[in-house]
DNA sequence: AGCACGCCGACT
DNA sequence: GTCGGCGTGCTC
């Protein structure tokens, strides 16, 4: 019996991999992506064999014997090793970190019983659904332009279909991936969505177009077991169609031949903690690497694509059309609020509005993102506020629940009876929030079924599906909600969307606030209209409160004009030097007092500073306190994604070898800054 | 990150 | 006399 030495990727911010002897015929040795079962310190942990040799230089009275190798399952794939590598290096962080936690839980434990109840179920049955066909829609020129283009692209072809809400975009995705699963008999394809909540419509859509396709599902909600089985049906190349969210990405797909990314712009496929990833950038790497087409699909791109699409490195098919016969475009209006003075929120142009469509038996939705009753309270008296006594922020006034509540460190108090400094008895409740809108509305339309969904509202798990069956179901005249009711659902009933208080984000310090606010709008106004036009012949109709109605914005938002507003976005962030034209990374700091945030952010700049590297000036975040922790940052900059690259990687060791205990991460490409 | 070891304060 | 606070050191 002789033995092996197997480097393996452990799950931990150690930024190096641990040899283990494994014992074993020659000829018999694991292969590079199996998994092992390692002893680490005190614990039993399952690691990624990256590597398998003959020496090691660690001591051989430090060497230990790997406990054992999970050789039911095929080893992942070089491809997807080369994935989790490139992530790992591009993101700055050990690769163990970056592989193992998005794998099934079942295959990190000790035991492997899951594992084997999993593959033997996987075996018995061919998880393939039973489904009715349905008849194949028909496409209009530009939807079957797409798809042909789509579904006949070979080698990697990024591209970005740009197409308006109810232009039809998931039609050309359906029949450009019935066109590549046609035409390779295992090809195997990953559709991307930004939030479950959004799938079952689609999920329901996919099976009843590909019968005898297995489709799985890669996201949040599922169980363990399903996730288990719904990872290894991927892996095993059995899925066809594999519909997740970000964290799918890193799935294993050994025959992938088509990603598609929809509404490629969505926030939510940067995760925000932990390994920062943005998904859609690693999808566009990985179909790089597979030679394979992957499409990004948007109504208002991200100004990232919409760079790549404008200089060529992207494909661009446009859909101009909503798809649906005589649907049109809703009209979007703007309402002065200088000129019509709101009341209870709402400027009688608006509530004139809401009348009409309670007379006619229509839906109205009202946006307003931003949930409780007021977002804080004041003492005319002396001038107190209710700030949280943990976080830069204020408590928020939640009154059907009587509490004051900060929604960053979830403090919750009771409303005080009187002013906590001066003991006036007189507490206002200041600005708005979907509860005090919601108590309004009923006020001024006492007869209405009035519903409002926010994260308040359907906290109980499934609450939210029963509050959207609901509206669906026509049993409700005015939805007011924050952005929840922004994505995903079309309500066929309904033809007014009233938008309460965007202002805030035109005038905000974040350069991004601009396009997100303009993507958000454009996705919650996509939600009136959706449908033919209604019986009547009125046109849905799109109403803005604002106290800005010449800003540029709206004038594109009146025009459904992205196209202008995202260039004149694009010549502004090339002027200023943001990104796309710059490339970012922002180090953060957090301890108990802001100066030693700041002190370590100093101190981390003193030991970069290289030509061709802009390092700025450490600044608390905006948000400096949370849960009584002090928050700072450090904004790294240049022009070359390489040259970034190249300095952050011997930064990052510089960084730890300052062994500062002041808690401290990296995050490359920020979006929020 | 975990987890153990280690050396000082208030409890049955 | 012990339970437990979190400083510091290590993980093939």
């Amino acid at each position: 019996m002789s033995f092996c030495i197997l480097r393996v990727a452990l799950d931990t911010p150690l930024d190096s991999c641990f040899d283990y002897r494994w014992r074993c015929e020659p000829g018999t040795e694991p292969a590079v992506g199996q998994l092992a079962l390692v002893s680490f310190g005190t614990r039993e942990v399952v690691g990624l064999i990256v590597g398998v040799g003959q020496a090691t230089d660690v001591a051989p009275e430090k060497l230990k014997d790997a406990l054992a190798v999970r050789s039911q399952l095929a080893p992942l794939s070089a491809q997807w090793l080369a994935l989790a590598a490139f992530a790992a290096d591009y993101y700055q962080r050990p690769l163990g970190e970056v592989a193992l936690p998005g794998l099934p839980k079942n295959l990190r434990v000790p035991t492997t019983v899951n594992l084997d109840r999993a593959l033997k179920k996987m075996d018995k049955h061919d998880a393939v659904h039973d489904a009715t066909p349905i008849s194949v829609p028909r496409l209009n020129g530009a939807q079957q332009l797409a798809a042909d283009a789509i579904g006949g692209a070979t080698g990697f072809t990024p591209i970005l279909l740009y197409g308006v809400t109810g232009s039809g975009k998931t039609e050309v995705y359906l029949q450009a991936c019935s066109q590549v699963l046609e035409r390779e008999a295992d090809a195997q394809i990953l559709i991307l969505v930004p939030e479950i909540n959004l799938t079952p419509q689609l999920e329901g859509n996919i099976r009843a177009r590909f019968p005898g396709v297995m489709l799985a599902t890669l996201h949040s909600s599922l169980s363990e077991g399903e996730r288990m089985l719904h990872w290894l049906a991927a892996h095993q190349g059995r899925a066809r169609i594999i519909l997740g969210t970000r964290l799918s990405i890193l799935a294993s797909l050994p025959r992938l031949k088509l990603i598609v990314i929809d509404e490629e712009h969505d926030p939510s496929y940067k995760q925000q903690e932990g390994l920062r990833y943005s998904a859609r950038d690693l999808a566009v790497w990985r179909a790089r690497q597979l030679a394979i087409p992957i499409v990004l699909g948007s109504a208002t791109p991200s100004l990232e694509s919409w760079h790549h699409a404008g200089s060529g490195r992207y494909r661009k098919l446009e859909l101009r059309e909503r798809a649906v016969k005589d649907a049109v475009l809703p009209r979007v209006r703007l309402l002065d609020m200088e000129r019509d003075k709101p009341k209870d929120g709402l400027t009688s142009h608006l509530i004139a509005a809401l009348r009409q469509r309670m007379d006619r038996g229509e839906q109205s939705l009202l946006f307003l993102n931003r949930r409780g009753y007021a977002p804080v309270i004041s003492c005319d008296a002396c001038g107190w506020i209710s700030d949280c006594t943990r976080c830069t922020s204020f408590m928020v006034l939640h009154k059907p629940e009587h509490r004051l509540r900060c929604h960053h460190c979830s403090l919750e108090l009771r409303i005080p009876r009187n002013c906590p400094t001066c003991g006036n008895v007189d507490l206002q409740p200041l600005g708005r929030g979907t509860q005090r809108v919601e108590e309004g509305l009923q006020q001024m339309f006492p007869e209405a079924r009035i519903l409002r969904i926010d994260a308040d509202s359907t906290r109980r798990k499934g609450s939210a599906q029963a509050a959207f069956d609901t509206v669906h179901r026509g049993e409700v005249d005015i939805l007011i909600g924050t952005q929840m009711v922004a994505k995903g659902h079309d309500f066929k009933k309904l033809t007014l969307v009233g938008i309460l208080n965007p202002d805030t984000a035109l005038f905000s310090q974040d350069y991004r606030a601009s396009e997100r606010l303009f993507a958000q709008l454009m996705q919650v106004a996509g939600r009136a209209g959706r449908a033919a036009r209604n019986e009547g012949g009125s046109t849905s109709e799109v109403l803005v409160q604002t106290r800005y109605a010449s800003h540029p914005l709206y004038g594109a938002l009146v025009n459904h004009d992205y196209d202008r507003f995202a260039d004149t976005l694009l010549d502004e962030r090339r002027g200023a030097a943001l990104p796309p034209f710059m490339y970012q990374a922002l180090l953060r700091a957090e301890a108990r007092e802001l100066a030693i945030a700041i002190a370590f952010l100093q101190a981390a700049r003193d030991v970069g500073a290289v030509e061709g590297i802009t390092i700025n000036d450490p600044i608390p975040m905006t948000m400096t306190r949370v849960h009584n922790v002090d928050r700072a940052q450090l904004l790294v900059e240049s022009p070359s994604r390489p040259a970034l690259q190249a300095f952050l990687k011997q930064w990052i060791v510089s960084l730890r070898d300052m062994k500062s205990r002041v808690k401290w991460s990296l995050e490359v490409d920020p979006l929020d800054i």
